[in-house]
DNA sequence: TCAATTTGACCATA
DNA sequence: TATGGTCAAATTGA
């Protein structure tokens, strides 16, 4: 299973680069790379389904479909997406009947480019985590009715969600990336510049200041970044800080010195969260000759 | 001070 | 009646 993910996450960065490259990528090349993404999606959706049958792909009312993204994007290999064609007769989900909802197995449950505001968490039966419950951060000011739940399935690592998106975006959701230019102190400022098909975010180091500074539309899983959480939310629920620990200070990240791994940790999350849908993310990266930052950006994201 | 999150309580449904 | 989903007051943090 982790050698899924991994692969998924190398097939992932591929696809980032071919993208984000000057050189002119065909679109054959690129569908190409998508495939690869999406058979290890489909991979880690069928391993995930056959550990954990009991939770996950059991239910005859979620079948697959083709075109994952009503909302006209594409599937990005993050895993299997479902519709629900009937509601299920028995069992969760019993106030659900909208057949405007579709599911999605994923290790990356944020990285939808949507700016959602978790509304509840609930402890479901005989479920070992939390369902979190989020709606669009629009609804209130523009009516978006699209809602979103996350709960975590099984305690592989990394750690694998079920996320049920239900509902279209009716919002014109175009969230600004963070711009951070607290620091003031050129000695140490980096701006991280990435490129990819899915958020835009601009990143200015050091991460201390700044990184708290970003909005925090969806805060990752908030129940993961919160000391206070509610008794039932285990240890091993906070995957996404150890995950997240590629952050922590090193001696090759010696440009944040004094920030706890929990303080990057939800700034990141936070900022990850905040990105748009914009297709042309773009994150730029600056450095000093003598600072040596060893980014790896896959695991900068895999915080899940 | 404002906005987001947390969390207990309430409501709806099977 | 048990359980999932949502509400809203309290809390937290920028």
């Amino acid at each position: 299973m982790e050698d899924l993910v991994r692969g998924q996450e190398f097939a992932k960065q591929v696809h980032l680069q071919l993208q984000g490259s000057e050189i002119p990528v065909s679109n054959e090349i690129l569908d190409s790379v998508a495939k690869i993404l999406e058979c290890f999606a489909n991979a880690i959706s069928k391993f995930s389904s056959s550990e954990s049958s009991s939770e996950v792909c059991h239910s005859p009312a979620l079948t697959a479909v083709d075109s994952p993204f009503s909302d006209g994007r594409k599937l990005e290999g993050t895993g299997e997406i479902r519709t629900i064609a009937t509601p299920k007769k028995t069992g969760s989900n019993k106030r659900r009947k909208t057949s405007d909802a579709r599911e999605e197995l994923t290790t990356t449950p944020f990285d939808d480019g949507r700016a959602w505001r978790k509304y509840g968490q609930k402890e479901i039966f005989n479920t070992k985590f939390p369902k979190s419950y989020f709606r669009c951060t629009h609804k209130t000011d523009q009516g978006c009715k699209a809602a979103k739940q996350v709960q975590r399935i099984g305690e592989e690592e990394p750690a694998m969600f079920r996320v049920l998106y239900i509902g279209q975006h009716t919002c014109n959701n175009q969230l600004k990336g963070p711009q951070l230019f607290l620091d003031s102190n050129p000695r140490h400022t980096c701006l991280l510049n990435f490129e990819s098909n899915y958020y835009a975010p601009k990143v200015e180091f050091p991460f201390p200041a700044s990184i708290s500074s970003a909005k925090h539309e969806f805060n990752g899983d908030t129940e993961f970044a919160s000391h206070k959480n509610r008794d039932s939310v285990k240890s091993s629920e906070f995957a996404v800080w150890n995950d997240l620990s590629a952050f922590n200070p090193s001696p090759t990240t010696s440009m944040m010195p004094s920030t706890s791994g929990s303080e990057l940790v939800d700034g990141i999350a936070g900022l990850y969260s905040s990105a748009d849908s914009n297709p042309n993310f773009v994150m730029d990266m600056m450095f000093d000759d003598d600072d040596v930052l060893q980014f790896d950006p896959n695991e900068f994201f895999n915080y899940s």
